[in-house]
DNA sequence: GTGAAGCACT
DNA sequence: CTCTGGGTGCTTCACC
């Protein structure tokens, strides 16, 4: 932070927008009220006059960016523009804990809206002190992801967009990032009023721009019915965790490297000579200078030789090496980015892992998952398998249950077209890629083969992700007039399909973005490019972001009716793990049954729609048998 | 510290 | 004739 102008010091709430209206405003320019509440009269205060609020904003400090490990620091309120108040939490837990407590009533108070920039952290870190925030919230991070999915939704850069004010950054409080960084507990307490009233002001004036944006893109149902109370479910999803077998993670590990080593010294041998098999450059100068497999050799546009998958594999029949490097980069994958990695991030505080989910990254208004992302555990090959037996019940009287949409993209674009042979596919429960096939291949439903199915699999993604001859022609590995001919079957097949692929570039076109059935936007701003790579691009999100993203609306609609009605019947089991069109249950013996019966049905119609949903649910002692 | 390459999932 | 499947997050290398 850099020190205020010495004229600013004789009056240090001066307003001095007017005369450098370029400038923009800062804590230094702007008349505020940020209070100490440091003793119990303060904060008796303080909640007598929350409570007569109809809405609060606030925000924790704490001693880690990670919510699972971090203590709180102190809470900051604010209700009145330029107002706030920050009450400091003791380093005694309780201490602490009887600071809080004297909250726990106005969070509490479901009459009263809770505003907050990312309130997941918050309600996290107040649940481990037994705080339960009830009532609406306002989440200003959410709400500007609603309304632009795309941009980044901090506050600092939010502040400066919407408010033209540039908040006191935290590193002139904790110091750069790295070894030596304080803590907020460290900060001389009077920074840290001045800090975290500024947060709380902040974030409350930018409810006030962003709710009547809401209103006017028409989100605030999809905010505050979904988004909202979405916030509160994964709050309680991340603080669950899930268990994981260690021994077993431990055992794979010495195979893994048992396996690795042998594989290397196989390459090293056919090489040559021993490299760094997991640099690019070098590979791509042993495959290629060296062994010369491919004297047509693409290069990346760094200059490097391109050794992705697709191109190693196409060499697979020209030297033993290229198989083993495959071997190798599985093994090498699988070791360093789950089995060894995962054990690390087990918490102390329950033995159990806690991903984060984050709720306004995707810009098809999917979840992502991080630190670790449990989205993307292995399941294809043999040994990514094992990883997921890893994953168990948290003890013997619990089991994993997964419950997952069968081919919820598909149905969502049959009922969105309307496609006649598509919708009795569904409806009547045949196959639908044995129905492509019959329809692309012109044979019988019986006399659809392995192959056929297959390829109309393949086929049957592309039409979800928005498809091109070319495309489809390399996934396939067939000439492009082929690939171009059996798009044309498809559509034959399936004209409705086709009329609504064009209605949705047609709308996008129109609107400049594209909608889920829940009215959730993505802006396409160059649907009407001169670009034409620029606007394939956009045409194939016009396509794709309707029906991924009416899938995600419908799975965290489930998600928060299963959560409702498990807190009300106060079940045991709980729900641990959401992976796109996926749900994961620690689920009490007990309960199974009953637990299995109503996800299924609340999945199964939690969005009304002109096709029949169907769910796949499975039990067992890990996730790779329940899934 | 940052971008590219590569790859895990849906 | 050109270019091209949607959406993520993590690890490593290579370079600054």
């Amino acid at each position: 932070m850099t020190e205020a102008p010495a004229y600013l010091d004789v009056y240090p709430d001066y307003e001095i927008d007017e005369v450098q209206p370029e400038r923009r405003k800062t804590i230094l320019t702007t008349v505020h009220d940020y209070r100490l509440v440091d003793t119990n009269e303060l904060r008796a205060s303080l909640v007598h006059f929350l409570n007569q609020q109809e809405s609060f904003c606030f925000d924790s400090e704490t001693t880690a960016i990670d919510p699972v490990e971090a203590d709180l620091v102190g809470l900051s309120f604010a209700y009145r523009t330029g107002e706030a108040f920050y009450v400091p939490v003791p380093p005694d837990r309780a201490e602490a804990q009887a600071i809080v407590d004297q909250f726990k009533p106005v969070f509490a108070n479901p009459a009263i809206e809770k505003i907050g920039q990312n309130l997941k952290y918050d309600l996290l870190m107040l649940k481990k002190y037994g705080v339960e925030v009830q009532g609406k919230l306002f989440d200003t991070m959410i709400a500007h992801y609603l309304i632009e999915p795309e941009m980044r939704h901090n506050m600092d850069m939010m502040a400066m967009t919407y408010l033209n004010y540039s908040p006191v950054e935290i590193e002139s409080l904790i110091g750069k990032k790295g070894k030596g960084q304080l803590t907020m507990r460290d900060v001389d307490i009077q920074k840290v009023v001045d800090y975290a009233g500024e947060d709380a002001d902040i974030t409350l004036q930018l409810k006030y721009t962003l709710s009547p944006q809401l209103e006017k893109d028409n989100l605030h149902k999809l905010f505050d019915q979904v988004e909202m109370p979405l916030v509160q479910v994964l709050t309680d999803l991340e603080l669950e965790g899930i268990t994981i077998d260690t021994s077993a993670l431990a055992e794979l590990s010495a195979t893994l490297e048992t396996d690795m080593r042998q594989v290397q010294q196989e390459i090293y041998a056919i090489a040559g000579e021993t490299f760094n098999i997991g640099s690019p450059k070098q590979l791509g100068e042993v495959l290629f200078d060296k062994l010369k497999l491919d004297k047509n050799a693409k290069k990346t546009r760094t200059g490097q030789y391109a050794t992705g998958e697709e191109v190693l594999s196409k060499l697979e029949g020209d030297n033993e090496i290229v198989q083993k490097i495959l071997d190798y980069r599985e093994l090498i994958k699988l070791k360093n980015t789950y089995v060894d990695a995962l054990p690390l991030l087990i918490s102390k505080r329950d033995g159990r892992i806690h991903t984060s989910f984050n709720q306004a990254v995707a810009s098809t208004g999917r979840l992502s998952s991080a630190n670790p992302n449990l989205q993307n555990i292995p399941i294809r090959t043999p040994r990514g398998r094992e990883i997921r037996k890893a994953f168990v019940p948290r003890g013997p009287e619990f089991q994993i249950m997964s419950a997952d949409y069968s081919q919820i993209e598909l149905r969502i674009m049959a009922a969105f077209s309307g496609d006649q042979t598509m919708l009795e596919a569904f409806n009547n429960g045949v196959d639908i890629h044995t129905q492509t096939a019959s329809k692309v291949f012109h044979v019988g439903l019986d006399e659809v083969t392995g192959d056929m199915r297959r390829k109309a699999k393949t086929i049957n993604f592309g039409i979800i992700y928005g498809i091109s001859s070319f495309g489809l022609a390399q996934r396939l590995k067939i000439p492009r007039k082929e690939a171009a001919q059996i798009i044309e079957e498809y559509f034959a097949g399936f004209p409705a399909v086709k009329d609504y692929i064009d209605q949705c570039i047609e709308k996008a076109r129109g609107f400049g973005y594209a909608e889920t059935i829940l009215g959730r936007r993505r802006y396409l701003r160059d649907i009407n490019s001169r670009n034409q790579t620029d606007r394939m691009f956009a045409e194939r999100n016009a396509v794709n972001a309707p029906i991924q993203g009416s899938a995600a609306d419908m799975l965290k609609i489930a998600m928060i009716q299963i959560h409702e009605f498990m807190q009300t019947e106060q079940l045991k089991s709980k729900m641990i793990l959401t992976v796109h069109d996926e749900l994961v249950f620690d689920a009490h013996r007990d309960e199974i049954d009953y637990l299995r019966e109503r996800v299924d049905h609340i999945m199964k119609h939690a969005i009304p729609m002109a096709v029949r949903m169907e769910t796949g649910i499975g039990i067992g002692e890990n996730w790779l048998v329940a899934h």
